[in-house]
DNA sequence: CATAATATGTGAATATATTCACAAAGCAAA
DNA sequence: TTTGCTTTGTGAATATATTCACATATTATG
């Protein structure tokens, strides 16, 4: 029902949304939204009709219903909960990360084939990958942070993946191979810095 | 030249070139490669062919050419400084990241409010803001790497605009409001994890 | 050297995404 | 309660992206 160019639009509906209700906003409307997020009014008025949310016809859209609907539509009513493989210097920030909670998200354990990292000093308790399976059916886990050196990314994937892991954030900038009913996400900072690169670049030429 | 979708394939191809090339090949064509990345093999060669990028009409493309010509289009001839702003828990992890000379980056500073930070104890200087437009203008630093607290990042995106930069990589889960002629690309760990749960959860119904 | 096999390259067709144009709904004000 | 203004909602039109279909180049082989 939701492709995934929308996914992205939405998630900038929310956060612009976010942003006016803590200006003190209460209601919205689709040029607002437009201003906010770069996204066309029109297009944003056909985003929400398909998702079945609707206005009024001349009072616009009331924000705090808005996001209720659209966390309908994502964030699932319960929580849910994340792993962490690799407690390195990505991974060791992403425990600390304070976020998972208003997203409605609990990272529960994470995972290091380094011993020394398996103590109690970080926020969650941290284990072998050998009981991964353990805790992925203890907590009923689907989804799993990787940030383990590009050459076990591989690897590691695959072991996830056999574990009945079925969504993957992937730091390592590494193209997972994975089979079709799993879905990775890539995070490559490399990647969005030559973008970025790139796209300065261009302007300065136009 | 080169749109926003492309840029996105272009460097899933390099990584599935990069991939290839670490497999001892020499050669690849379209259909493998689309094999490696997803993408369709007319959709691959119509990107190549759009880009200037010809194969042989039996011998498929060499590899390091393809990677060469993609450097060419992306990666600028001389090396690229960048800027950190923002040392905590994931701008520690960043400062220390390895990735970036290889990407024919350079990260030359790291910025923070906090003068405790400002120590020798990171492998880059740390400067108090006041000292951006000297960096920026002695390492011709146009594009900088974001990673302070949600309240501050706006706050900071504006200084930064103003000190010439033109290109923010921002962590901080905040939509910046910048200059048209800037352009912001977001990391955001909770909404690739949503999209990851959203997806997961619609492949169980299906 | 002719023939078959394999891949590229690309115009035309199709599919998908976005914008245009405008009718209908809701509110305000007279 | 009529009129005018504002904003949504949506079919039709347009623009953009992808695939289809196939001509064309290249190599291998008998
Ligand atoms: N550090 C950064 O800022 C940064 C930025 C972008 C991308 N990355 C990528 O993120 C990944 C992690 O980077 P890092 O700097 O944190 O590396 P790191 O070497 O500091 O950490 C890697 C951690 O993974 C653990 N590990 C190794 N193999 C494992 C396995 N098979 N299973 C479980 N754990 C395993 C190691 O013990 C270590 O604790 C790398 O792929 C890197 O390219 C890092
Ligand atoms: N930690 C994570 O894993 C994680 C994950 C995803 C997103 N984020 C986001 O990344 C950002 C940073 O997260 P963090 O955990 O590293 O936070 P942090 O609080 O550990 O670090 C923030 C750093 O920024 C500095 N700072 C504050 N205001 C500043 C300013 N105006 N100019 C320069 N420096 C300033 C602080 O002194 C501190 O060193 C936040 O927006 C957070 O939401 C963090």
């Amino acid at each position: 029902m939701v492709n995934l160019l929308q996914t992205r639009r939405l998630q900038r509906y929310r956060m612009a949304l976010l942003r006016l209700k803590k200006m003190g906003l209460q209601k919205t409307f689709s040029h607002s939204l437009s201003e906010e997020t770069g996204i066309s009014a029109v297009l944003i008025r056909k985003d929400f009709s398909q998702l079945g949310i609707r206005g009024r016809r001349r009072g616009g859209y009331n924000i705090d219903r808005l996001l209720e609907q659209l966390k309908l539509i994502f964030g699932s009513e319960k929580e849910q909960n994340v792993i962490l493989v690799g407690l390195g210097n990505i991974g060791s920030a992403l425990v600390k990360y304070e976020g998972y909670r208003q997203g409605n998200m609990n990272l529960v354990a994470a995972f290091d084939i380094d011993p020394a990292k398996r103590t109690r000093r970080y926020q969650v308790p941290v284990y072998s990958l050998e009981n991964l399976r353990d805790v992925t059916d203890t907590f009923d886990v689907s989804v799993a942070i990787m940030a383990v050196p590009e050459f076990s990314a591989q690897e590691t994937a695959s072991y996830l993946v056999e574990n009945g892991i079925k969504g993957i954030l992937n730091f390592a900038p590494v193209l997972l191979k994975v089979p079709d009913h799993v879905l990775v996400n890539n995070i490559n900072v490399m990647v969005e810095l030559e973008r970025l690169m790139y796209h300065t670049g261009i302007k300065q030429k136009a």
